[in-house]
DNA sequence: GGAAGTTTATTAAGGTCTTTACAAAACCTC
DNA sequence: GAGGTTTTGTAAAGACCTTAATAAACTTCC
């Protein structure tokens, strides 16, 4: 955005070629013909084979020789395809349970995939295992470290952007002396960005949904994390930008000494379920009464009409619409997600979320259930390695 | 960010005559060496001269035939600068009380300024002055309707961006039936965007501090309103953002039925005033006892160190940080600033809320009191306008 | 099996813009 | 008034895109 300087004549090849590639992009892992490009780019035909030519030559994309079915008569077109092997981009999501890393090449298809769990969660043992994983995902996709074209790491915890350096992760102890980002500039030719977990799966959401907007994606498990996401970008501020674990909810809250915020003390998944155990010593008639009781089996008791665990949900429900309202109110998101273990919860708690919030707010968002899987996180990680490659395209 | 269509050489005329207009308008109010141009731009000397003399042409900039002073040897410079009257923008701010307008020209400089109060705030009676003082100020800056380029209106209430519909305006009765932007669209030729007060104070203050990161500037008087600004631009999420006099503070607040939200009904500025009443009453010793009591009362007793004061300031302190922090987690901003009648109070209210709020954050942000004058919405205004102009520049 | 028709690739000419290089202008200082 | 300096102005060259015309390759129909 800042300044455009010296303009000439090849600015404008470069322009152009990128343009060409970002349709061929569009067009994701599909072959595009090449008069298909013409349209969509709106430039010429001459222009768009130079720029396919270029492009090809560099290695971004590839020919189809065999332009097999589907014709239409006429002279058969060439067809390109991004050539996903040019720039893999690897990603890693390092929880204080399990490290799981991926491989996405160019169009964003999942290559490769390891998850592994970790036994102890000391900082020594889990960056052991980091190595192993990323070692084993290289492996598996065919790729050396070198072939890498950027590098995401999600991680609990706030980390600061520019240095990549972790300033405060609770969860994991001993977790912030170790420099990880250096630690991993070392293995890889390529940039390498950390970031906070809870703000890579927002991210993955955002694009999941698509378009722009505003939109506030909640991890919620034993920790509260939220990442802000600004039409299509990550908002940072600060740099701690989405901590709502730490937003301190009305009414008394435990102290703890583990470094979780007030919120987290509140209804993070151990304090849903806490709940629920008081609850249900007072109310013997519940059916939470028989059984362990988890987080789980408080929503799933909700769900059939238990009122005992009904109440908790709504309480829970509501302790959290009165701590994001002001943010709400603030931000005025599009869509508020609900991501991590409690998301599972589903209608019953999404129900009651939306009831107390639209108490609180002008205009409520709509409240929603992260519709990805367990590697929401490793997914954003992904996501942003590729975004990091398309913005430096012209390299 | 969307498609960039159809590439052809005249668009690198374009983007280059763009770019030598934004160099000239970098350097203001001064004219400019054609020679300096060149270096500002990294443009090629006869690049910039074709690109002055069209917009020379075009009336975006004037020659500066009398080179006077300070030469150095050498053939005389040819120096232009921004012909600020050809796209004038006009900037209005229709406050419950008062309604004023302004006309800034190209390079920012203020050509006019015109300021009315108004007696009844009736909708009807409130659109007259609106007509008076638009009509006041063209005069005054010498322009027809027709040549403005831009305007925009600041309102209070809630503001549909897309139609400029005022949704929401409970303090001036029968507002939300008046279709200002009709109305306005009707008298020129231009552009008319309606906006609310709040958002463009938080642009005002935003181009003060310039530079990127985020801002939550809060408009603090018998209401409470706030805008977002991130990097240099104003964030409106589904267009309510910043509406923090709904947010519900901890505590019990008076139920009112004039539309008031909450923490407005809470620590507003008449709610101020009545807590400092009550205050005196049950305390004597308080130099609040004799004399009217209005907010800026109870602020200066406070500075000299009347604790019955000082209680009341801290209150109303510990509640405004209660009630943002929620949102100052989320965003993460650098900077709080706060501006209105109650921002008068100055360090003492100041230092109380720095206080609390680095108990209820993460990374407390910077807490300050806007540095600009009564006219700050209106500035704001004007700053819109006039990046609205330079948006669309090759018209 | 050949001709017509359709779709696409290739090539050449033309225009616009920037750049490079050089010459001219205008002013100051000595 | 000559020399020097800074700046402007002009012409030729290079790069790129576009238009238009031509050639290629394949399907379909007769």
């Amino acid at each position: 955005m800042g300044d455009e300087r010296a303009v000439g004549t090849p600015v404008l090849r470069r322009l152009n070629t990128a343009s060409v590639l970002r349709a061929v992009r569009d067009c994701a892992p599909d072959p595009v013909r090449l008069a298909e490009l013409v349209k969509l780019t709106g430039l010429t035909r001459p222009t768009v084979g130079q720029a396919v030519e270029d492009l090809v030559e560099a290695g971004w994309v590839q020919h189809h020789h065999p332009a097999a079915a589907s014709r239409k008569g006429g002279r058969p077109a060439v067809r390109v395809s991004l050539r996903g092997r040019a720039a893999p981009v690897l990603g890693l999501d390092v929880g204080p349970h399990t490290v799981s890393a991926g491989i996405d090449d160019l169009a964003g298809r999942r290559l490769a995939a390891v998850r592994r769990s970790v036994d102890h969660n000391r900082a020594s043992r889990l960056l052991t295992v980091v190595d192993a994983v990323i070692a084993r995902v290289l492996e598996e996709a065919g790729f050396d470290a070198d072939e890498i074209a950027a590098v995401v790491v999600a991680t609990p915890g706030i980390v600061d952007s520019g240095s990549g350096r972790i300033l405060l992760a609770p969860s994991v102890s001993g977790w912030t002396s170790v420099n990880l980002s250096d630690h991993l500039r070392d293995r890889f030719r390529c940039p390498v960005r950390v970031e906070n977990d809870a703000n890579l799966a927002a991210l993955a959401v955002a694009r999941e949904r698509a378009g722009p907007g505003t939109l506030l994606a909640v991890q919620w498990g034993e920790r509260l994390g939220a990442g802000v996401v600004i039409d299509g970008r990550l908002h940072r501020g600060t740099g701690a930008a989405g901590e709502i674990g730490f937003i301190r909810p009305p009414g008394r809250v435990p102290d703890t000494d583990d470094g979780r915020g007030p919120l987290e003390r509140a209804i993070g998944a151990e304090a849903i379920t806490e709940q629920a155990r008081r609850a249900a010593r007072t109310h013997p008639e519940s059916v939470l009464r028989d059984g362990p009781i988890d987080a789980a089996a408080v929503f799933a008791a909700a769900a059939t009409g238990d009122a005992v665990a009904e109440r908790v949900v709504d309480d829970v429900a509501r302790t959290f619409a009165h701590a994001i309202a002001p943010a709400v109110l603030v931000l005025a998101p599009d869509a508020v997600v609900i991501g991590g273990g409690v998301a599972r919860a589903g209608p019953v708690l999404l129900a009651a979320i939306t009831r107390h919030l639209a108490d609180l707010t002008l205009t409520p968002p709509d409240v929603g259930i992260s519709g990805l899987a367990e590697d929401t996180i490793l997914t954003g990680a992904l996501r942003m390695a590729l975004d990091e490659v398309w913005h430096q395209l012209p390299a």
